[in-house]
DNA sequence: TCTTACCTGTATCAAAAGGTACAGGTTTAA
DNA sequence: TTAAACCTGTACCTTTTGATACAGGTAAGA
């Protein structure tokens, strides 16, 4: 199965003539790690959407970061999608976390499609809806809950996703994931080890 | 003018046939001051669109509230569109802050219109796109910014969409709108006065 | 007029979060 | 094996934010 028909089939996108449009225009690439797909106040000619791996995108201060969401397959960057539909500068940045094959679109046809074809009206519909509704959800978090609840909760989702206890991700890059500080995460862990929520190793945090 | 024809001029629906089925499905409704259009947990059955007046969005903890944003003329609430895609609970409340005057129109008419007009697909599209980033804004400002900041920049941005350097709202309904506690507002704005940024009155804050 | 509800100012204390500093552990790669 | 880069723990202090409490002002309606 190639690429494309990942992501037919993900996007349910069953128009043949929609199917050999992508086909032509579309561009697969695969891009290596820790690689930047989009930088804050750049402009942004493709969308391009996730096959195979997984890409973090964020905000940025001078001295801090706080993460948006991630991209897994087989999804699209919602900011992409939006600064598709008008010419205009990243707001955000996105990074590759692992070995990441990705298709790329360019812009002009993401609009154009939207309205012709229903597959892609729902896909790009659904895009916003959920992005929507997904950072709305963080902003509650962030309005109402102390660092604490939002750590572990973090902890908690990452646990799930990841089918896995345990989470090895150092102090520092969990305080970029929170927005705070590497100090302030550590105290917390310690805190939640003392009260046998976690045990903590080397890089790597056991959820009990 | 018509309320519709309001409706149709602000939102570029040239489609007669578009037009029609707007003129037969939707529901001109006058809404007094201070009641709600959505509250939080319920389900939605309209999208509702603000012809004139303005509409607050809002989500709210036991105890405190956070703003989300205002729906002033001409346009709709992004999240009764967003929860017009897929039958949900609201997570927001919206209350209207003045008398305003609405044009409902019931849920299933609005995915359908999408995909077959133009003007109709464009509008929802943007109203994704520019919520979407408006949330991406105060998410940010939430996340890096510290109170005294926010306060200040929702007082010049009061100040600008209102035409006046007169601001007349309660400590507490600032409180409120940022998503801290009426105190906090007063110790702020105290300290603002002493630096000369603004002159207090009762209810009334001038910005210098 | 009086009552009631709401508004403002402020003092004090407590909790949450952040900044600085340092000691020592682990990993990686030269 | 050694240096450099990154990681963890922790102590101490500051700033920010929140909670409590109280005094007195303002507005609106009974």
């Amino acid at each position: 199965m190639t690429e494309f028909d990942q992501l037919f089939k993900a996007l349910n996108i069953t128009e043949k003539s929609l199917q050999e449009k992508i086909l032509k225009v579309g561009i697969v690439q695969t891009v290596p790690k820790n690689s930047f797909i989009i930088e804050q106040e750049r402009y942004i000619k493709w969308l391009a959407l996730v096959i195979t791996g997984k890409v973090r995108v964020w905000q940025e201060n001078e001295d801090r970061q706080i993460l948006l969401y991630y991209v897994n397959p087989v999804h699209t960057c919602v900011l992409s999608l939006s600064a598709t539909f008008r010419d205009c500068k990243s707001l955000v940045n996105a990074k590759t976390e692992e070995e990441t094959i990705i298709v790329k679109i360019p812009v002009r046809y993401v609009t154009e499609w939207s309205f012709e074809y229903k597959s892609w009206n729902n896909f790009t519909t659904n895009s916003f809806i959920f992005s929507y509704e997904d950072l709305l959800h963080s902003y509650k978090n962030l309005a109402f809950s102390k660092i604490d609840k939002r750590l572990l909760d973090y902890l908690q989702s990452e646990s799930k996703t990841n089918q896995t206890s345990f989470i090895n991700l150092s102090h520092n890059q969990l305080a970029k994931e929170i927005g705070t500080t590497r100090e302030v995460i550590s105290k917390i862990l310690k805190q939640f080890e003392l009260s046998g929520i976690v045990n903590l190793k080397f890089k790597e945090i056991e959820l009990l």
